[in-house]
DNA sequence: CATGAGGTACTACTCTTTTCGTATATTTAA
DNA sequence: TTAAATATACGAAAAGAGTAGTACCTCATG
């Protein structure tokens, strides 16, 4: 694989903790991992790690003034998704984004659904002008 | 993680292997991993060694009648693309398809884009019929 | 019928990601 | 002013994915 580009992407473990970073930020090491343990129990050092090889990454920053760093995402949610999403459709969609809308959309929309699309697209449409 | 579900996405490596199996297949090791090779040089042993692990996971089955075995995709690439996505929705968009396609589509759907998204809506909802 | 081309299986090494124990520093409270 | 609680940093083991070397088998053909 090339190395030339950095895939900005999150990994797995590190989506897991930035999903509650974006709920509770600015937060200390120990509200997050309070907040992971809910879902998933593991060691106060692990999550202690993970912000600090996200920090190291540039995906989280944090201010050290106190002893408890306090910590807060680099990128909103909506930047991540889009992230990940323009990753996914390279490597599965041909890079093609219309086929993974379609994809998405083709076997269980709902009524409902179809209709909030075609409003969303009226309102794509808007923003163009 | 929740050791109930299998996640039953491709690897990066077997995604690879597995866009040249739905061109191809039915398929030697041999035809796949020289197509491979047109884009990632590596060794004939590591991509017969990605499919016997693809056969164990029951994500390809093959024909060992004869000495070079034949291959073929279980899946086929819709159905992968509609795991990948699936998966995605939960992990990173809180089980929202919608949230997705909102991402998918905000900020770059060009005109043409958008008229051809309008068109599925149709057929979609013609289906439903 | 021997030999080399080409096949599969097996094993092990490398890299990345995730997990956690331990060392050490700082703060709090008894 | 020490003991307990709570932080961070560091290192390294564990787990997962990818890569490749080697052994060994089978078949064509000279």
């Amino acid at each position: 694989m090339s190395k030339l580009k950095k895939k900005n992407v999150p990994t797995e473990a590190e989506l897991e903790v930035l999903k509650v970073l974006w709920k509770m930020q600015p937060a200390t090491v120990r509200q997050l991992h309070e907040e992971l343990n809910k879902r998933q129990k593991s060691a106060y050092t692990t999550t202690l790690k993970m912000l600090q090889i996200m920090h190291e990454k540039k995906l989280v920053e944090r201010d050290e003034t106190n002893r408890a760093h306090i910590y807060k995402a680099i990128y909103s949610e909506k930047q991540t998704q889009s992230s990940i999403l323009s990753n996914l459709i390279n490597r599965a969609f041909g890079g093609s984004k219309f086929d993974l809308v379609v994809r998405a959309l083709d076997d269980t929309a709902s009524a409902e659904e179809i209709s909030e699309i075609r409003d969303l697209l009226d309102s794509l449409e808007d923003n163009k002008k």
